[in-house]
DNA sequence: CTGTATCCTTAGGGATACTG
DNA sequence: CAGTATCCCTAAGGATACAG
């Protein structure tokens, strides 16, 4: 098991925010959550990005000390865990959104992505109602 | 001389801007310049968080690398430099005001900050309007 | 399938002395 | 003041084998 220590340097809302999420890989499991669907462990480990396994298990673990995400074994499958957003991490949603933004206009590649960009261009309020929507789902579902 | 190696890992926007500014230090450079207006090596060495010199040096090479900062000889001092955002690394200026409001929505010491968390819940349009203003004037001066 | 554990290498970064 | 350069240690993390 990995063990979690959690650190804070100062006072300051964005140290803090790093603090919590700032490194290479936090953001794209919450990103999976949040805009991909994904909720098992193994989903997090098929993305692209192909985080290693002890550094998935490091990640899961911080975020559910953090409060950002919950985990629970699925009521439909007993060998499943099922991972989901909290408020508290649904909430990042307006941040990665914002990240997407800035990626799309000053990296070509980025733009031409087809899974979120599109629409978060054309309509960031939109989006960011269907994901907290789909969150509830997800958890009116998984009770 | 940090030698700077910039790695791209997918396609993906919120895995590219991970890449550019996914770390513990450099969002408090932009941070420094963007709120607190400084703008010389010796100023983002005071900040709170105590940058080591060869990590903020390294950052700052990074930040121009990626286009976000300018490094110029300061013309009323030839023995300073200033750093200043450009339109690109400006553009951040979102991302982390939606860092700030996350941060001070779910840690009571972010929420007590004095520097930028008033400013920010209070006027979001105006506080951003603001940045660009004073990063304007700060060109013009420089200029 | 969901993790854990271990091995091992590299990158991050603190401390500090030093240079132009 | 604005950096550079070492030294050295720790944390991050890739690879992979293993366990429930």
């Amino acid at each position: 098991m990995a063990k979690i220590k959690l650190t804070r340097r100062t006072h300051c809302p964005i140290s803090y925010a790093l603090d919590v999420f700032g490194d290479k890989w936090t953001l794209l499991v919450i990103r999976d959550l949040m805009f991909k669907g994904k909720r098992r462990y193994g989903e997090f480990a098929e993305s692209e990005e192909k985080i290693a396994t002890n550094v998935l298990a490091d990640r899961l673990a911080k975020l559910e000390a953090e409060g950002l995400i919950t985990r629970h074994v699925d009521p439909e499958n007993a060998r499943q865990r099922v991972y989901e957003l909290t408020e508290r991490g649904l909430a990042l949603a307006p941040v990665l959104l914002e990240m997407i933004l800035w990626s799309a206009k000053h990296d070509p590649e980025s733009a031409a992505d087809k899974t979120f960009v599109r629409e978060a261009q054309h309509n960031r309020a939109r989006l960011l109602r269907s994901i907290s929507t789909a969150a509830r789902g997800r958890r009116s579902k998984g009770a």
